[in-house]
DNA sequence: TCAATTGGTGTAAAAATGACAATAAGTCTG
DNA sequence: CAGACTTATTGTCATTTTTACACCAATTGA
């Protein structure tokens, strides 16, 4: 074997950390691995790149296949390299991260899957492989993502309160409930000049209904255009 | 052949962009290279991994390689894993930069290249592979990482002046010459608290004479254990 | 000594941030 | 239907941060 050769002997694999929110808290989508290594044990729904495959389309394909999902926002972290990450060989794994909304996605596990469950961010044990880690970097990289990019909104139906989005920063934050100003956080969001008023109030709650507003995508694309930089 | 080992048949590299500051310009560290394929194109110092070895573990023998260089700031950015990026065969990259003092180093080429230059990186033509792809990528990457790490001063001699460190930071955010307001630079970086004044005086110049400074990085370690932030 | 060059400094206006509490609009219960 | 309950909505003031801006100081060299 040529020394070239003895490189190709290889895999590569993209690992997803799909957050997903239901409303009132982050969750991550884990499988349950029905196959060994790690048979049992909790994972990030990964699987091995094909060769002829981008690896941003085997990206897509993975969360494709778990969620029936295309489209959503998917964004690759970075690559975990360890030479003795999986016990089968010297597999180099690429972790991507995406943020759904729990509630439009029916959970469809692949073969390689017992489960597939949303779990509480906050109490997520002891995953397969260095899933703890590839987790842990998504999760920081996704708290410093909702601050510098409008990703937030889409965890939101369409026309949604201002409550609502605060606690949605709160929650994906970590920050504990009213940890943000009410007042504070009214003032900055609606000066962005990204949300507009749907003129339509919340139905069917106990108390004084409130306003709607939805996410203008167009006109945050022309402040985008103009050097604007979305911060919160 | 199982479907399995079908899969591994891939290598991946690492691919450096290494910066370097000369005192006045931003330039990136190219190789020309030797072999096939793109013999004789510019290219980033890059090198297959070994099979043994960690990918954060191979960046620093590239690097090493190519300037003796250990222990300087070097960091992942991320994979590109197109499918045709590499023409023999399915290898995955992943790119790492850090930023060195020219001075500092004499560079010494790898077997694989028959040159290694210093490019002014406003000047860097075609490369080879998806390397100016990546170079856009790192360079992206350092602007923003400058702003957020103390990452520049050691990009000068121990001892600089302010006007120096202003200079920098304008080359390498690629800001016109006074592009930042002197007064308002040094308010904001002495405001810190992480510069020194070293009790010395540039000598040899043919005007006024500054005051050199040091940057204090046992003071910066503590002020980020207490929740600082670097920014500028 | 004077011209040339770069070093060094302060202030005021504007903008952003952060702290803080009372009234409004509904539902529900008795 | 009155009163209790719950959440929505709104503004001000003090503080901090940012930005814009111009003159005198120190040295060299002709």
């Amino acid at each position: 074997m040529s020394e070239v050769e003895s490189f190709f002997k290889s895999a590569f694999s993209v690992d997803n950390v799909i957050f997903g929110f239901d409303g009132g808290d982050l969750r991550v989508l884990l499988i349950q691995r029905g196959a060994a290594p790690f048979r049992g044990k909790w994972a990030l729904p990964g699987d091995l790149v094909y060769p002829n495959e981008d690896l941003d389309t085997a990206a897509e394909r993975v969360l494709e296949q778990l969620t029936g999902l295309r489209g959503v926002y998917l964004e690759q972290v970075k690559a975990f390299g360890a030479v003795d990450r999986h016990p089968l060989g010297r597999v180099i794994t690429v972790a991507y991260f995406s943020l759904i909304k729990i509630s439009n996605y029916v959970v469809t596990p692949a073969s390689f899957a017992q489960f597939a469950q949303w779990h509480l961010v906050k109490e997520v044990d002891e995953l397969a492989f260095d899933h703890n880690q590839i987790l842990a970097t998504c999760l920081h990289q996704l708290k410093h993502k909702v601050r510098n990019a409008p990703i937030g909104f889409e965890l939101l139906p369409p026309k949604f309160t201002l409550t609502a989005l605060q606690q949605l920063y709160e929650s994906i934050l970590d920050l504990p409930v009213g940890g943000i100003d009410k007042r504070n956080f009214r003032k900055k969001i609606l000066g962005m000049g990204v949300l507009v008023e749907a003129q339509e109030i919340q139905e069917g709650v106990a108390h004084r209904p409130a306003k709607l507003y939805q996410f203008d995508a167009d006109r945050y694309d022309q402040l985008v255009a103009g050097g604007y930089v979305f911060d919160i």
